[in-house]
DNA sequence: TAATTCACG
DNA sequence: ACGTACGTGAATTAC
């Protein structure tokens, strides 16, 4: 434990009221009618802090009753706050006497709110040397950090929490200081608060201000700067923007005492506290408080006296006499010294497989830093390797395992490989042999299942893991890396994991056999692991001022496109605010008189909505344009050239192998399967991703049609077998079909409605969606299907059948046996059983091709491995691959692409590959 | 946090 | 009478 003093100040009604309303769906009553929702979920939070923390000092602010000095100098402050719940005013007399019970103290001072006492505190406290850590979920106090002082943010959902310390205050609000924020508030305002702020100006609008002017007064002193209604606003409201920020500034002056020993955590007073948790029937709580643990002890191995024992820990206040959940008899072992690890390689060297887990700084593969790693390889004993903070040490370390790790006759086992193989790449070690990922074969074997580690765990082995976010604290861009945690508690986590990893293996291992699994994992999807791994690494080259050259032109277009709206429209609004464009459309213009409607109560504006709307006014147009021009701008233009590696000049993307129900890859931070194509402005975004330099040329493939040709394998529909065979185009020979034309008589809206209908088909067609997207009546759309099946009787029949299965089965699988299982095809409710058709069509279809484009990967890889080209694979768009080709190798490589992707597998239909190559993306098309 | 919108196959 | 084509991820607004 450190000697630094650390003290916790809570905002108790902030806290209070986070803790009602999680149980509002749900309250928790004791058998006196008691609602101790608040109660309960307040004690918690506070255990949680005592247990984790471990504050040397803690106190407790509660907000006075009656007007504090802002009522004074600003009647509505708070004013439509609504009353407090009746259960929360009847919870507060109890958790003060929880705290007298735990001997921390109440702060509250009349005239002033738990934040300015909060703020007040924090600052003597930080004087006085403290580190400082405000808890409360309020955004506000954002403001009052310092080196010193953090915000203890807790999580809405599941627990964990934020600490905001200066880096990630100024990064949420982007601001240079803390102080900034309060200028931020001035302008948006706060609505529960009631603080005006400035009327539009929001979260984003204020954000962007004050970055540029800093604060208020720059802003009135540059106020020539800005135009429009914005000026006017802002020029009309400066009064109420200037009381705003004094309402919204937090007093870190008021009259109180801060007296460190007062504040000191102590020993509860058992003598109140236990009646009190009887009165309030806290059972859990009671066992939590009563309970005297034991440690578990456990036989050391053989080996042990190598190792450092297992520890057992300090018996602190609160936190040492928590009861654990397992009782599991485990032995988890440092390795910390010389002869230690030579011990634990040796030991591995001779395993058939063994299971191992890297700890790290992040998740991020490009920064993050080894801490440790696990091995397991027999139930109920793990060792844990802790890695030193020097990077050069660190490698150095690695070295000891690297002969273990890269032995091509022992089985890697692993929950979610490919980040453990590629954070050991960065560190020099090449991970070799078979692999057994139990995250891809969860997913494979129990697909649609939830598949971390500590949710299989608990469902499939009976174990309740100790969560990371128990040591680190919860997401929020600056929770603590392991390496802050305690060794000997990091031990027990990252040991545990690799244990329990090496469990899950065993039960995945006979579901996998059981669901006749064992190809596709063993052949397809632990091969493609690594070649996701290589195509994650390798990256694909960016040109940045390509796309800063666009993100100009489409500023001006974008800027230009508001203006005109805005005139048309008589007023100014945010037209990326669906309600405001509504309300600007229906209720000021009056442009369509019926609008429609959401759920919510808004108009709705989306694309089909205004897209019907085209002819009624030009606004649509522009209002349609400036949604898509800002959309590229936001979500591509300028978010991609942030995401380079500035190391490698190149943009990685990470696939997910293991999240899509129907077997897909999907595609993260960034998502590189949605660049745009459809549109011309969109295209241009594909001109910035490029080969790798002069040598190379980007090389696209992908399958024509594979769907389709799925569709026509599982149906053997003759007709369109053979349409396949002779290479026709499908949607006129479809065309041709379905309104009983020669093929040379297809007309383009006859194929265009085929090709329409053709897609439906493999979504699992009804005549609904097929009108509302080929804009025909639906009567037409009716006809249009009965034509369809009419001609194509096989593919009916497949559908029906498919459904028939699903009913019987409970899951649909593709050609090659992956499910997707679907508890709804039986349901009463008709438009879930619905949605469970069109799925039990759609997936074998949609599975099927991914299943053949990842054996394609597979191959391919394979195969310019084995020719020991230097052209790379790098990027999967669901039917499309994308290849960064040494010109040299060019003709070899479309070749291996070719055959590669083709004979992936046999269909009763060719699969035919297109390909395109260029200097990028675009041209590759 | 949920809903809305829109980018892709 | 109801709500309606399959599968994703990211940005934003508004609650």
């Amino acid at each position: 434990m450190s000697d630094t003093k650390k003290i916790f100040l809570l905002d108790a009604y902030a806290l209070i009221y986070r803790a009602y309303y999680a149980f509002i769906r749900a309250p928790r009553i004791n058998s006196k009618k008691l609602n101790t929702s608040a109660i309960y979920g307040f004690t918690n939070a506070l255990l949680e802090v005592l247990q984790k923390e471990k504050p040397s000092h803690l106190a407790v602010a509660f907000d006075p009753a009656g007007p504090t000095f802002r009522h004074k100098m600003y009647e509505p402050y708070k004013a439509q706050r609504e009353a407090t719940p009746e259960d929360i005013k009847l919870a507060v007399p109890y958790i003060k006497r929880l705290l007298e019970a735990l001997n921390i103290p109440i702060l509250e001072v009349s005239g002033y709110e738990a934040d300015d006492v909060i703020g007040t505190i924090s600052l003597k406290a930080e004087r006085a040397g403290f580190e400082v850590f405000m808890m409360t979920p309020d955004k506000d106090y954002a403001q009052l950090v310092s080196d010193n002082i953090k915000m203890f943010k807790p999580r809405s959902r599941s627990g964990g929490v934020d600490v905001l310390g200066v880096a990630e205050v100024q990064e949420k609000f982007a601001v240079e200081k803390p102080e900034q924020v309060i200028d931020i508030l001035a302008l948006m305002g706060d609505a529960s608060d009631n603080i005006p702020g400035c009327p539009g100006i929001g979260e984003k609008g204020a954000r962007d201000i004050i970055k540029q002017y800093k604060n208020i007064p720059g802003i009135y002193e540059h106020i020539n700067e800005f135009k429009g209604k914005r000026k006017e606003n802002l020029i009309e409201f400066k009064e109420q923007v200037e009381l705003s920020y004094t309402l919204a500034t937090i007093c870190r002056e008021v009259p109180i005492e801060f007296n460190e020993d007062d504040l000191q955590v102590s020993e509860a007073d058992s003598d109140k506290l236990m009646p009190l948790l009887e009165e309030l029937e806290f059972k859990s709580l009671m066992a939590r408080f009563g309970y005297e643990s034991t440690p578990v002890v456990t036989a050391a191995p053989a080996q042990g006296d190598l190792f450092t024992q297992p520890q057992i820990e300090q018996a602190p206040v609160f936190a040492s006499s928590l009861k654990t959940i397992n009782d599991t008899a485990h032995a988890y072992y440092l390795v910390d010294n010389d002869q230690a690890y030579a011990s634990l390689a040796a030991d591995l060297s001779v395993q058939k497989a063994y299971c191992f887990d890297t700890e790290t700084t992040g998740l991020d593969t490009a920064t993050a830093e080894l801490v440790g790693i696990s091995f397991s390889w027999k139930k109920g004993e793990a060792y844990y390797v802790p890695f030193p903070d020097d990077r050069k040490q660190a490698e150095a370390l690695v070295q000891r395992f690297k002969r273990v790790l890269e032995e091509e006759e022992i089985v890697k086992i692993g929950q979610n490989l490919k980040y453990d193989i590629q954070i050991l790449k960065n560190y020099g070690v090449h991970v070799k042999g078979k692999i057994f990922d139990t995250m891809v074969a969860h997913h494979l074997a129990l697909p649609g299942q939830r598949n971390n580690m500590d949710f299989m765990a608990e469902v499939h082995l009976g174990y309740s893991p100790i969560k990371l976010e128990s040591l680190i604290g919860k997401k929020g861009k600056n929770q603590q890396t392991l390496r802050e945690v305690d060794m000997a508690l990091a031990k027990e986590y990252a040991a545990e994991d690799a244990d329990i990893t090496l469990q899950l293996k065993d039960f995945l291992m006979s579901k996998l056999k059981e669901a006749g699994l064992e190809e596709l994992f063993y052949k397809t999807e632990m091969p493609l692991l690594l070649v996701l791994a290589d195509m994650e690494a390798t990256g694909v080259k960016l040109d940045v001022d390509e796309l800063k050259n666009f993100a100009g032109k489409l500023h001006q277009r974008i800027e230009a496109l508001e203006k005109e709206i805005f005139n048309m429209a008589g007023m100014e609004f945010n037209i990326a605010s669906p309600k405001q464009v509504g309300e600007v459309l229906f209720d000021h213009m009056k442009i369509d008189a019926k609008a429609k409607k959401t759920k919510s109560g808004q108009y709705s504006t989306g694309e089909e909505v205004l897209t019907k709307l085209k002819g009624k006014h030009e606004i649509i147009d522009k209002i349609l344009d400036f949604r898509g021009l800002r959309k590229l701008l936001n979500t591509y233009v300028e978010a991609l050239p942030l995401l380079v590696n500035p190391k490698t000049g190149r943009i990685h993307t990470t696939y997910n192998q293991a999240m899509v129900v129907t077997g897909r890859l999907s595609s993260t931070n960034p998502n590189l399967q949605n660049i745009p194509i459809r549109d011309e402005d969109g295209r241009e975004i594909r001109k910035a991703f490029i080969a790798s330099n002069e040598d190379h040329l980007f090389l696209s493939a992908d399958y024509s049609q594979v769907e389709l040709r799925i569709m026509a394998h599982l149906s053997r529909d003759s007709h369109m077998v053979e349409a396949f065979a002779k290479g026709e185009d499908i949607h006129a020979a479809t065309a041709a079909k379905i309104f009983k034309v020669d093929l040379s008589d297809v007309s383009d809206d006859m194929r265009r409605k085929a090709k329409t209908a053709n897609f439906g088909i493999i979504y699992g067609i009804s005549a609904f969606g097929l009108a509302e997207r080929l804009n025909v009546s639906r009567t037409e759309a009716k006809e249009l299907i009965d034509g369809y099946f009419e001609n194509f009787p096989d593919v009916k029949a497949y559908m029906d059948k498919s459904i028939e299965v699903a009913r019987d089965k409970g899951y649909v699988e593709t050609i090659f046996g992956r499910r997707r299982n679907l508890p709804d095809i039986n349901s009463r409710n008709g438009v879930v059983r619905g949605m469970a058709e069109r799925n039990a069509i759609n997936a074998p279809i949609q599975g099927t091709a991914a299943d053949i484009i990842k054996m394609a990967m597979v191959n391919i890889q394979h195969e310019l491995r084995k020719e020991g080209l230097q052209s790379k694979m790098i990027l999967q768009v669901h039917d499309e691959l994308n290849f960064d080709v040494l010109k040299s190798e060019l003709e070899r490589v479309k070749e291996i692409v070719k055959t590669g992707m083709e004979n992936a597998c046999k269909l009763s239909v060719p699969l035919a590959v297109e390909m395109g190559v260029g200097s990028n993306w675009h041209q590759a098309h």
